[in-house]
DNA sequence: GTGCCTCGAGTTCC
DNA sequence: CTCGAGGCAC
């Protein structure tokens, strides 16, 4: 496979040939594989081969076979890299841009630890590459796959490609049987610019920059090509082990380095803040002649058993932060200020750049975030930027926050044209002209056209089919805003994507003859679509887009109600109850109004409860309304929103027509924890010695437990340390089974 | 009522 | 990735 011509270079004769070979193989290679027990090929050659055929097929596409491997099961040319699933999830680092921050991160790790101030703790100090993370995991030292970062929990599998990296051994000596080892793959500056030359060269596109060549190489179908981009890589943490690698992070590096990878030789150990920012500013100082790309310095706890006491918050682990460099900036000319509707009818201005590299990127979009940013003045009257105005025809100052989205930082006021006028935030919505409305308090402009709008109706539809919710196999955004313009085949809202077999099937023009479809594509849409008719409730929820209803408050709701019948005959039994409390508040408002004006003190909740009184809940509804606000993660803001979602004529009947397509909502996971504190109510008092009490929390919480504040008749145990008082008197009188310290470290298991 | 912390909704470029 | 705002603990 070695002395394979890069796809890049293969002429169509050479193409077509080895497509038929291909075929050949891959036939003869499924044969083996489920006629015999004993498959004749590798895993690994088979997803290589596979690849480069449907590389092959994306650039010679008029090549490819009636018999074409592509098409077989199990097969797909757009998904060729699989999904792998990360044994042990990869996280982001939560970010520093001031030496003060990295202060803040020392005193919040002391304070979760109860370490005194001057109590000795060390931190290791490294260099952070600039490329893409990339986890490799090794079973009995062997590599058996190697995965991309992607969202966390799943990352796309690229073992062959990795394995053609020389800095990636495949195979290891004295490792644990299991080994998940984490770091980055980057390119050289040296290598980038040969690279580039070489592109150059051949006629091919260049890359902007270093990162980008290394994900470019990374992620191509043909690991031909990869093998001839010259990737290397550094490894600086672990997934999944078997065993412990050592004791503390800087033995754990070493241990890396032992047994055969790269690690940066500019990491250090630290033993206070003090020495955390000198070896900064030295890291810092080298930045232009270490030869490739860094964004910063990553700070890490060396102790290994703290880090496994500190844990993680929802995304980034407690015990690592990454100081970052300063931003690189740029100046360049306003265009114009355009404004995008979002799906909640969110008006967006968007800063039209005269195009300017910023971070070895091109950048020509800006976001604006909102009226108020533009106008350099928020609700309150407060300062942005010093207070100054920006306006289209002016110079401003542009940066990629996180290097990444691209921001306004500063206008200069003497470059200023003398015609330019102050912006003006449009106040109807330049979609649909319907009225755009700023609430009070808010920051965002807001359409009110509802899906009227035709920007909400397909920002809508872009959100329930996007990957957090029905995630439909090849039905992205750009599909579904084709499908809403479409004359034959219309899709205006959820329901309409579970009827397009049908229709299609009675329309005489068929989406199989249209312009880049086909029979196959068109047969797998439908599958992929009907796949989806079995759906978990929390995805469904989600995939609505009700306003402040996200992922996590959708699984909540789920997990609360169970299910999708109890949600909705909830919902409508609390409606009185929602109007009421919306009546209430807009009553508070009134009176908050009227006594600013009459300068008196607002009487707000005596208002509210006036209101409340006069609305007279039927209990039923009354009932189901403090159930909904109680539920974990819901309040009343989210409250109210569901209520209206459901409550609204045509949004009910699309929500029905949609459900009527379904076949099953699945109920979530109960989750079923081993531990035997999973879905108990848990609260800690006195004082408690082997743990601080944001540890306990935490660690509690991780297990499936909730933790109170206090002891309730919803209290099922009580961990008592010494000192405990009126808590420990009242769970005497419920009755509530009361444990000491040890004795809940026994319970779940840390003895 | 105040101050975290987490979540939601917005955004860019490849 | 960041900002604003909702939820919740203090």
């Amino acid at each position: 496979m070695n002395e394979r011509v890069a796809v890049e270079a293969l002429t169509e004769d050479q193409a077509r040939d080895e497509l038929g070979r291909l075929a050949d193989i891959l036939a003869r290679a499924n044969t083996a594989y489920h006629g015999d027990d004993a498959p004749e090929m590798s895993d690994a050659d088979y997803d290589a081969f596979k690849q480069r055929n449907a590389a092959i097929e994306a650039r010679f596409p008029h090549l490819k076979r009636a018999d074409s491997p592509s098409d077989q099961v199990g097969a797909d040319p757009v998904e060729a890299f699989g999904k792998i699933r990360h044994a042990v999830r990869m996280l982001s680092l939560s970010n520093a841009f001031e030496a003060e921050d990295v202060v803040d991160f020392d005193r919040s790790i002391r304070s979760y630890l109860n370490l005194k101030a001057d109590a000795p703790l060390a931190y290791t100090a490294e260099p952070k590459i600039d490329g893409l993370s990339l986890s490799l995991r090794y079973e009995a030292g062997r590599l058996v796959h190697a995965a991309t970062r992607g969202d966390g929990v799943t990352g796309e599998n690229v073992t062959a490609n990795a394995r053609t990296i020389d800095e990636i051994p495949t195979r290891l000596t004295d490792a644990p049987e299991v080994l998940e080892v984490r770091g980055e793959v980057y390119m050289s500056h040296a290598d980038f610019e040969a690279l580039n030359a070489r592109q150059t060269d051949r006629g091919q596109k260049t890359f902007a920059n270093p990162r980008n060549a290394a994900a470019g190489s990374l992620r191509q179908l043909d690991a031909a090509i990869t093998k001839a981009r010259p990737l290397r890589f550094f490894a600086y943490a672990w997934g999944e082990v078997s065993a412990p690698l050592a004791d503390t992070q800087m033995q754990a590096i070493d241990r890396l380095g032992a047994l055969g990878f790269a690690v940066n030789p500019l990491t250090r150990l630290c033993r206070s803040v003090d020495e955390m920012i000198a070896h900064y500013r030295r890291i810092e100082d080298q930045r232009a002649t270490l030869g490739y790309d860094i964004d910063g310095v990553v700070y890490k706890v060396d102790d290994l058993a703290l880090q496994q006491r500190l844990g993680f918050r929802s995304t980034t682990p407690r015990w690592a932060i990454a100081h970052k460099f300063p931003a690189e900036l740029a100046w360049t000319r306003l265009d114009g200020i355009d404004i995008q509707v979002g799906r909640t009818g969110a008006l967006s201005p968007v800063a039209r750049l005269h195009p300017v590299t910023v971070g070895g990127v091109v950048v020509s979009n800006a976001t604006l975030h909102n009226e108020d940013y533009i106008a350099g003045r928020g609700a309150k009257g407060e300062e942005i930027r010093g207070g100054k105005d920006i306006r289209v025809g002016d110079w401003v100052q542009v940066y990629r926050a996180g290097d990444v989205i691209p921001k306004v930082a500063d206008v200069d006021l003497s470059k200023r044209p003398e015609e330019a006028e102050p912006y003006r935030f449009p106040d109807t919505c330049p979609e649909c002209g319907s009225p755009a409305i700023r609430e009070e308090g808010d920051a965002v402009r807001r359409c009110t056209g509802g899906l009227i709008c035709p920007a909400q109706a397909v920002e809508k539809l872009k959100h329930f089919v996007s990957r957090g919710a029905m995630d439909i196999e090849g039905l992205g955004a750009k599909q579904v805003e084709a499908f809403y313009h479409d004359d034959h085949l219309p899709v205006t809202e959820p329901a309409d994507i579970f009827t397009l077999r049908a229709r299609d099937a009675e329309n005489l023009s068929k989406l199989a003859n249209r312009d880049g479809w086909g029979e196959t594509s068109a047969k797998n849409l439908f599958q992929a679509i009907d796949e989806k008719r079995i759906i978990p409730m929390a995805r469904l929820m989600f995939g609505l887009g009700i306003r402040h209803v996200g992922e996590v408050a959708a699984e909540d709701l789920a997990r609360h109600y169970g299910g999708w019948a109890a949600i909705t005959t909830a919902l409508d039994a609390a409606r009185p109850a929602a109007l009421a409390h919306r009546a209430a508040d807009e009553a508070a408002e009134a009176e908050r109004q009227v006594a600013q004006d009459e300068g008196r003190r607002a009487r707000v909740s005596d208002a509210r409860n006036a209101a409340l009184a006069e609305a007279d809940i039927p209990p039923r509804a009354a009932e189901a309304w403090a159930d909904l606000i109680n539920a974990d993660g819901i309040g009343p803001v989210m409250a109210l929103s569901l209520s209206d979602a459901f409550a609204n004529d045509h949004e009910r009947a699309a929500i029905d027509r949609l459900v009527a397509e379904l076949t099953e909502i699945e109920p979530p996971e109960s989750r079923a924890t081993d531990s035997p504190v999973a879905g108990k109510t848990v609260v800690f008092t006195g004082s408690l010695e082997k743990m601080t009490r944001a540890e306990a929390k935490a660690r509690a919480e991780a297990l499936g437990a909730k933790v109170a504040g206090s002891v309730s008749a919803k209290t099922d145990l009580l961990v008592a340390g010494p000192g405990a008082g009126s808590k420990a008197k009242k769970a005497a009188e419920l009755d509530i089974e009361t444990i000491d310290e040890d004795g809940w470290l026994t319970l779940i298991g840390d003895a």
